[in-house]
RNA sequence: GGUGGGGUGCCGGAGCGGUUGAACGGGCCUGUCUUGAAAACAGGUGUGUUCGCAAGAGCACCGUGAGUUCGAAUCUCACCCCCACCGCCA
């Protein structure tokens, strides 16, 4: 969540912020008000107390107080119970402020805003066939079992797909522990607060499988984050940068009639994500270089890809900043979402509470960024783009 | 699923319901001593929050939440988590 203090005494800078999102400022009001009302009442219920807390020191003078205490006790159930409530709506209204939008990004609603910044490689496919088209004639992919055994938006994949996802995934996890990760396969299932800390929840509530108490994850960054929980760095020890595979579980709530065919979009899919804890002075260095490390693991596979600065309006709530790098999908004529990269600032690390000493000794709340290194997405896109005329697929031998 | 034992400060570990924010030990920091270090000795060492320019004062925090009481780390209830053993299963 946000700092408090910046909403307290930069009202201004969180509106502005929120409108960029396209977000309703009065929120930022609501929050003033109730922090105002939350000091009055909690001065209040202190005072009565220290009151109390003075006069039942000994016994003698509890006893010689009687009446007073009395009196004390239910005027301070009232204020008490005033307080609580009063906060809990501070902190439904507070756990609705996004992040503080960073600077260079581009303002706009929605997707408007977003810049392609960057192309690369040659488009070898304008046109082609679907990947979904492809892959089940091949016998590479069973959506129609898929739907008979778990419903839309599920994939049986076979054969040589089966073998080429697991290599892809394979691939780069070791791309990234050769730069520096630390490999970590992470529980899918957590509780709530663990969706609350890393800023998915409220916001991303509908979007999640909830399995009894508990919520199966979107990605595995949060896990990734909750390893750093209450833990505080030293300047030397970060970045600390870990590398995680776990299945993902999505709703994809609201986007019904988008991307219904085929694989593109679908309820569980599995990925190997980056996650990266620093400073604030170097949390923007990188996000660079995650963005470096998805380029070159996209390149390497020879697919056509360019590089999208988020605008303002995409931008999810834990994020100042995002990338998103978007391969060529012969089949849709266009630029499609494989990879994303947040600077998430120091939202996250509130939340879980992940701080670092700095080297004049001072503990603060560090940087978290994250971003995809492989999902099954790409692979798609490796498909779509090696398509030969014949209907065939030639895979890259990395994948066979 | 069953039975039993636990959750206290950086760590270990105490804690008759009333000056306990918390004994004691370790660690860490600072001094004294030493050429330096060790040892020894002395002192210090939590977090959050409210008010305040500050100095400082208050309040809260002993897994979480409710409750009993004039007063709770200490009593009651619920929940969460951990550990051990048994059963079942991969």
């Amino acid at each position: 969540m946000l700092d408090l203090d910046i909403i307290r005494n930069q009202p201004d800078l969180v509106r502005q912020s929120i409108s960029k999102r396209g977000g309703n400022t009065d929120l930022v009001d609501g929050i003033l008000e109730l922090d105002k009302q939350w000091r009055i009442i909690v001065g209040q219920a202190e005072a009565l107390r220290q009151q109390r807390n003075t006069l039942t020191q000994t016994k003698e003078s509890a006893e010689q107080n009687a009446a007073l205490l009395k009196e004390i006790k239910e005027k301070l159930k009232v204020v008490e119970e005033e307080e609580r409530s009063i906060a809990a709506r501070r902190l439904e209204a507070w756990s609705l402020v996004p992040q503080i939008v960073a600077d260079d990004v581009p303002v706009g609603a929605g997707e408007s805003a977003n810049t392609s910044i960057k192309t690369v490689g040659m488009i070898r496919h304008k046109q082609g066939e679907a990947h979904e088209e492809l892959m089940t004639r091949l016998d590479w992919l069973d959506t129609e079992t898929a739907a008979y055994a778990s419903g839309a938006r599920f994939r049986y994949l076979k054969g040589p797909a089966a073998l080429a996802h697991m290599k892809l995934m394979h691939r780069a996890l070791e791309f990234a522990i050769e730069r520096g990760f630390q490999p970590v396969v992470p529980p899918v299932m957590a509780r709530e607060e663990i969706f609350t800390h890393s800023g998915y929840f409220p916001f991303g509530r509908e979007d999640t499988f909830a399995v009894e108490d508990r919520f199966l994850v979107g990605t595995s960054e949060p896990m990734l984050l909750a390893l750093g929980h209450n833990r505080t760095f030293s300047e030397s020890d970060l970045p600390l940068r870990l590398v995680g595979f776990s299945s993902c579980f999505r709703r994809e709530a609201g986007s019904y009639g988008k991307d219904t065919r085929g694989m593109f979009r679908q309820h569980q899919f599995d990925k190997v994500e980056v996650v990266s804890i620093t400073t604030p002075e170097r949390s923007e260095e990188e996000h660079q270089f995650l963005l470096s490390l998805q380029e070159e693991f996209t390149a390497q596979f020879d697919v056509p890809y360019q590089v999208v600065l988020i605008g303002s309006g995409d931008l999810g709530a834990p994020a100042r900043k995002k990338y998103d790098i978007e391969a060529w999908y012969p089949s849709q004529e266009k630029y499609r979402e494989t990879h994303s990269t947040s600077n998430c600032g120091d939202f996250q690390a509130r939340g879980f509470n992940i701080k670092y000493r700095g080297s004049n000794g001072q503990e603060q709340y560090a940087h978290s960024l994250n971003g995809t290194v492989a999902t099954e997405r790409l692979l798609l896109a490796i498909i779509e783009n090696n398509q030969k005329p014949d209907g065939s697929i030639e895979l890259p031998s990395q994948l066979r």
